[in-house]
This record gives structure tokens, sequence and C-alpha cells, in this order.
DNA sequence: TAGGCCATCTGGTCCT
DNA sequence: AGGACCAGATGGCCTA
């Protein structure tokens, strides 16, 4: 059986660019409200060092693409019965992604192809949704990005945490610092090492 | 250099 | 049937 032809976006030289810029340790942990909890509305708008989600990360200079690109790539495709080869074989300025990819050309499945942009652009969204969850755990100034693993852990413990204030009825400034005087025992069976978690939102309290 | 993290592709399965 | 969702594979970047 013949192989397929392959293109090799490496050819395409890339240009390294970082994907987070190292974090300003200028930036000020997001304060907290009084009681402790996040009012999500107030922070939608808010910046935070790993709030600003946009593809430019991925897609450098003027390749930026967001999901309205995808969503008219995927049209595009949708729209056509042949597959254009300028789609798979990515010019520079739209290359898709700087990591080395081998994508077969055409004759190529319009429809595998249409899947794949569906698919980037559902991780998309659901990056832009780690990333705002980002904005609602408490991190340390100078903190690298919290992975989406330990984002995950991370708003688990805060949201028990929270969630035993509430049930203590204590104000929410000397629970913690009650916490960090005698240790957070929390009942629930939170991953991520909860004097930590007390340690930022003492941090939060008293900067 | 190994390991962690991540983006992307892909094929399978589930759902509408 | 087609889209959404998922997990495995792959390879690049970064850091200790």
């Amino acid at each position: 059986m013949m192989e397929e032809p392959f293109y090799d976006f490496e050819q395409d030289s890339t240009s390294d660019f970082p994907f987070w810029s190292p974090m300003d340790s200028n930036i000020q942990l997001q304060p907290q409200p009084e009681n402790g909890l996040s009012d999500c509305s107030s922070l939608t708008g808010q910046l935070s060092p790993w709030s600003s989600f946009t593809c430019q990360s991925m897609f450098p200079d003027d390749a930026q693409i967001s999901l309205t690109d995808l969503d008219g790539q995927a049209l595009q495709l949708e729209g056509s019965a042949e597959l254009d080869s300028s789609l798979l074989v990515q010019p520079k300025a739209n290359k898709l992604h700087k990591h080395h990819r081998l994508i077969p050309a055409p004759p190529y499945k319009v429809q595998r192809y249409a899947a794949n942009i569906r698919e980037r652009k559902r991780m998309l969204s659901i990056n832009s949704a780690f990333d705002e969850l980002r904005c609602h755990v408490p991190t340390f100034p100078y903190e690298k990005r919290l992975s989406k693993i330990d984002t995950l852990r991370l708003a688990i413990a805060y949201i028990a945490l929270l969630n035993d204030i509430l049930i203590s009825g204590c104000h929410p400034k000397s629970y913690v610092e009650q916490c960090m005087k005698n240790g957070y025992k929390s009942h629930k069976n939170a991953i991520w090492n909860t004097s930590d978690l007390t340690t930022r939102l003492s941090w939060i309290k008293w900067n």
C-alpha cells in the first residue's frame, strides 16, 4: 500500500515565542471579599496573571486564531465539497501550531479535518474555563501559572475551606488565623495541601 | 537529561 | 448522520 505524502510544518520555519510571559513580581493577589467569597461577576472583567486568555500564545504575530476563526474555518470546510489544499498545507502566517505536525496531503478526509477544528475549538473553550477558574483561586504573586490539575485541586480545597468557614460562623479572617495557628483540619479529603491553602488566604488578608 | 505539562491529532463511543 | 466527548499517542517546551 502506498504511503500518503505528508507535509511537514516544521519546514515552514518557526519563530519561538513564550507560551506564557514570565510573571510580573509586582502583580498582586486579587483581594478577596471580606467574607472570603468571590464575586464572580466582579472578577470576570479583572485581569490576573493568568486571565488573559487569547490564542496568541499558540498563534504568534498575525496568526492569532480565535474561536471565531475556527468557526470560520469549520464553516468554510462544511461548505466545500472539495477541500482546498491551502487549508491543509497551512501557510506560514496561518500555521496552526509550532509543534511538529504531519498532516496528510490531499486527498484528506474533509470530515476528519473539520472534526479536528471542532476538537481544537472545544479544547480552547475548556482552557478558557481553566483560565477563568485560575482567576478565582488564591495564588501568590510570585507563583508560576497553575497547571490544570493543580487548578482543579486548589479549587476543590478552596471551596471546601470556604464551606468550613460558612459552617463555623466565624469571621473568615479569624478563621484563617486560627487555621494558621492550629493547622487546618478539614473533614474534606482535599488533595491540595490545606496548610498551603490557609497560607494563601492569610496572605490575601494581610497584604 | 528526565519528567511535567501542554497542544494537537485521531479513532472510538455516546448523544441528539 | 453528524457533532460532542473522551482517551491514547505524539512531540515540543520548560525546568530541576
